[in-house]
DNA sequence: ATATTTTTAGACAGACTTGTCCAAATCGTC
DNA sequence: GACGATTTGGACAAGTCTGTCTAAAAATAT
């Protein structure tokens, strides 16, 4: 029995491979042309697989594109909670902390491929398949929200925040992050990191004026 | 000779009037089904016109996407500086008359069909076809934000707000006012306008904590 | 080395689109 | 009522796409 021999993953290693390419090749093309104008094809082509291995994998186009939100949703909110962990619990210095923390969430998230391929997905197809993206709904945004809000509730309480209500302060926190973003996202440029640094610089500027406890003097 | 006989105007009433409905469905079912999706019998069903008037007024499916998105932006545009010619330029409650501003930006431009489809397509085809949005991309949003801007740089003039940089306040404040509803958004949820006046005050808040000059005593 | 499973390439029918063409019908004007 | 322009409905070719089927090839396990 050599090293790699394990039967049950040796026999599904090349199969789980390609159901992975499958997935990836799928989740570019579907988000490049949308779902309508998505080619099996092409999937097929660019996920280095006959067609019929396609139909093999995932059957239906529709089940495919299923297959593509569930996992990218499984990716992006291990990557949102993977970087919630490393929220300044116990801060230094509160504002270059939160800055990088924003920086951080941008780049491991929300400005990824993945986050990208899901905004687009979710605004053009949302609508279409409602049961669909219900669970990312909730799944999502309202835990990362709920998640974010308990750490600035912690900030609060242990007075580096004033924060009337922490569900509100979280997803301001989020949208000033976004405010210098949006526009390149919607365009699908590449952001440099200069960008990422830039934005929330600003975004936290702003929130920490609105919240700090500490309040600059105003020279 | 009477009242509506301008013959220029009479012989293309009706001519300009499928013109105009033509447009009207073919932005409501690119909105709906995107580029690829959208056929050209169903707009011209939606329009209450055949196919070849279609064609006969537009040609090309995609000159008629080019003519869509022309006319949605400048509907959009002339909304966006009407509403802003509303900007309360002398105050006298400053907090309440800036949720009345934002609640009516996006009654009137941003949640709007105009603004759902325009957020919709520019996310699904910007980058198929960028230069069909490249006007837009600095004529619409860089104009808002500098216009606002502006305003803001007064009101801080004047005294009653503390800015360093009026661009980025006035991002920051679409962005806040966009806080609450970008998860509706996406999915395509109308709003009541509570929510609207809800996400406004909850908005014009934060911005005043942040660039408010009169800092409320923090009992 | 052989048996079993997966993958491949290609052909295929069925359905759907786009864009064009044309003769008949409709509309507004004189 | 007749004329000219626009609109209509339908037919049409050419192309694309999905999803299925088959027999051959490749990979894997025994």
């Amino acid at each position: 029995m050599t090293l790699a021999d394990t039967p049950d993953i040796s026999v599904h290693r090349s199969h789980s491979a390609k159901r992975h390419s499958i997935i990836d090749a799928a989740a570019s093309v579907f988000c490049r042309e949308g779902f309508a104008g998505a080619n099996i094809d092409l999937i097929a082509a660019e996920a280095g697989v006959s067609r019929q291995t396609v139909y093999n994998h995932h059957g239906d186009k529709e089940n495919l594109l299923v297959a593509v939100v569930r996992e990218i949703t499984e990716r992006m909110s291990a990557g949102v909670f993977e970087t919630l962990a490393t929220f300044p619990d116990k801060p230094v210095d509160l504002e270059a902390e939160l800055v990088a923390f924003a920086v951080r969430l941008n780049q491991n998230c929300m400005c990824n491929r993945d986050g990208k391929f899901l905004r687009k997905l979710l605004q053009a197809e949302g609508s279409r398949y409602p049961e669909l993206f219900a669970g990312w709904r909730e799944h999502g945004p309202a835990k990362t929200w709920a998640a974010l809000a308990a750490r600035f509730a912690r900030l609060a309480h242990a007075g580096w925040l004033e924060i009337d209500d922490p569900d509100v302060a979280a997803r301001q926190f989020l949208a000033l992050v976004n405010a210098d973003l949006q526009m390149a996202m919607i365009f699908g440029d590449t952001l440099s990191e200069e960008q990422l640094r830039q934005a929330a610089t600003n975004a936290v500027r702003t929130f920490l004026r609105a919240f700090g406890k500490a309040r600059r003097n105003t020279t």
